[in-house]
DNA sequence: GTCTATAGGTGGATAGAC
DNA sequence: GTCTATCCACCTATAGAC
């Protein structure tokens, strides 16, 4: 019940802190223009203070971008611990995947991370490292998803589940890169409803 | 027989131009880092020359990304031509289209245009309308092959051709983009087969 | 065509007052 | 924590000599 995360003055509801506000702004604009399409002075206008006091919250853009990272990888899992706690028919969870990819580019946003990889030779290292991580732990819930799914008869694995989830991830990533040149989500949908379909996964139900 | 290309002072064959030789170092360090990854002093140093003298060659940014989305098409159409020349079997060839995109990644390259994709909202307008003219052109070219495969009852296609070929090439740039980020060739390679061979293309054989 | 020199701007980052 | 002020490296780009 008690809740003090941090402050005793504030008496509304989950007030964001400082350095979320910050993460918020330069998520927005990593996943609109890259790591390197954005600066300090970009975030620094958009919530109007001194660039000076977003080094006090992140001293360096390496520890920003790695906060980033790290921040968007545990929302991702958090997604992911979410969908499992209430479905368990394995091409529901799917969909439910794709929805996640689906509502970054509906908001006319890339990946955070396939707009990093695309970066990744000018990221600095602890950047790199976050980077594949996260691309990891979604090939690890997709393979054990799609394991089960097998399993179970209600999907249709023919490779190996791991194999199959790299492609998976791969396939919605490119999908975001190619329709975000064209500003067109339905190319992104079409993309994404075949790799479904594949699995044996229908666009409604399951 | 007669070529007088541009020289008549270089005696041996296809020397290439100043302004090829630019176009080469900055298409490497664009495939690799991006085109906000690099500068002109990166071209520079690479070719001993100023960065004055790049200038007067291109002088500006824009206008060498605009010749380097050009150039890089052409040599694709060039490619695409010679496939066409020298091959007339559908599955194979994909199966050389593919190459295309295996011998980029060998090179530890990220395909030049997904590079770009991934920085679209930061590109000068005519560097996004050139973006766009590429991949038109790849998913012409891969629909008419696919229609044709589908006629001659070489290649599986369910859906339509032009469908079936934005996904190709949404597959194929993804892969590269995840691939690169692991440094791991056969990721792409992986991708690359499990496309083809849903249209039942084999990795040998016709 | 290439050079030197430099303009004019922006990048990330720090010192020290408040 | 946020500010002002500033540093210095780097960026794209231009002028003008050779």
């Amino acid at each position: 019940m008690t809740n003090h995360r941090q402050a005793v003055k504030s008496q509304s509801a989950a007030p964001k802190g400082r350095s979320e506000r910050i993460l918020d702004v330069a998520e927005q604009l990593a996943q609109r223009r890259g790591f390197n399409g954005f600066s300090y002075a970009d975030i620094a206008e958009e919530l109007a203070v001194t660039k000076a006091s977003l080094h006090y919250h992140f001293p360096s853009k390496a520890d920003l971008g790695v906060r980033l990272i790290a921040r968007y990888h545990e929302a991702f899992t958090g997604a992911l611990a979410e969908i499992d706690a209430t479905i368990d028919d394995e091409a529901a969870k799917l969909r439910r995947y794709v929805a996640l990819y689906d509502q970054v580019i509906a908001q006319d946003r890339m990946c955070l991370c396939g707009m990093f990889a695309a970066e990744y030779a000018t990221l600095p290292a602890p950047m790199q490292v976050e980077l594949r991580a996260f691309f990891d732990a979604n090939e690890t819930w997709l393979a054990s998803v799609l394991e089960r799914g097998r399993k179970s008869d209600r999907l249709t694995v023919r490779m190996s589940p791991n194999a199959h989830a790299r492609i998976l991830v791969q396939v919605l990533e490119g999908a975001m890169l190619v329709a975000r040149a064209y500003g067109d989500l339905d190319r992104f949908r079409s993309a994404a409803d075949h790799a479904l379909a594949e699995l044996g996964v229908g666009v409604k139900a399951s």
